[in-house]
DNA sequence: CGCTTATTGAAAATCATTTTCAATTATAAG
DNA sequence: CTTATAATTGAAAATGATTTTCAATAAGCG
């Protein structure tokens, strides 16, 4: 029931439930690779037609506002939306087939602090995406 | 000399040197923090007033081919130019004035590979950055 | 020096995203 | 179940970044 618990979410947030913001949820909470909000809107236009692409691009706002979404770059350009998984805030893409997965990285972040303590820096933040080819799209 | 060096690449890789190439060559290549298409036009053209900001984004897509220059992912967007030091992959940015550093990543090259594994991917590349705070605009 | 062809800057075209706006609709109050 | 109100909508226009087109220019070869 992810989709009814972003819906939820939303709502806690002080936003109203729309079939926009439905469909869009929809569509986004039961997907495991990173969507264009043109994607979504192709996607979510199926259930419901009278979808706007600009409530797209809104509601992906607010689900990212909301921790819901987690923004992806990728090589062609940096404007795909994940499901945000909590906790885990690393990733691995798919090159072949986008299938993207979270992995645990709990190691990593005593790492960064050790880096940036080397470089006198407090880190706040990092940005970490594996790329590679899932079981799946390997070759024998 | 490393503005030389870019240019003699860029002969190399068989394009020629030009007025407008080594503005934004010297321009980019000298550069400590990551720039936008449009403030290097801005910092090149007060060596080279004819230049066209069409050119930018040309020899900027010709330096990241070549491997000179690598793609800096930010909050804002992404479409910012740094250049690219060999073999050291990993990037430190300062949220603050934008400084950024590479910094040696050794040791996660094979902390990547294992995890791709235990996933059953097989890792063929890796976007790292980390942010924070550089010494000079770190509050006492 | 002269030839060939890559490269140029300006303008137009394209593409993604944001803003504007009047109409619609979710929600809370009656 | 109404009604009122303000958030939300989709369409269209506006914006902003990037790309393409094109005739003029200039790099680099012979």
């Amino acid at each position: 029931m992810t989709a009814d618990s972003w819906l939820n979410q939303l709502q806690q947030g002080g936003y109203r439930l729309t079939e926009a913001r439905r469909a869009v949820v929809d569509v986004v909470s039961a997907c495991d690779h990173a969507l264009t909000p043109v994607e979504v809107y192709d996607a979510a236009r199926q259930v419901y037609p009278a979808l706007g692409l600009v409530s797209v691009y809104r509601t992906l706002e607010k689900l990212d506002e909301l921790g819901l979404v987690q923004r992806v770059h990728q090589e062609g350009g940096c404007n795909a939306y994940l499901p945000h998984a909590d906790g885990h805030q690393h990733l691995i893409i798919c090159e072949q087939c986008g299938r993207a997965l979270y992995f645990s990285g709990d190691d990593l972040s005593g790492l960064f602090q050790k880096v940036g303590e080397q470089h006198h820096f407090s880190i706040t933040g990092h940005w970490l995406q594996l790329s590679g080819l899932c079981a799946e799209c390997q070759p024998e």
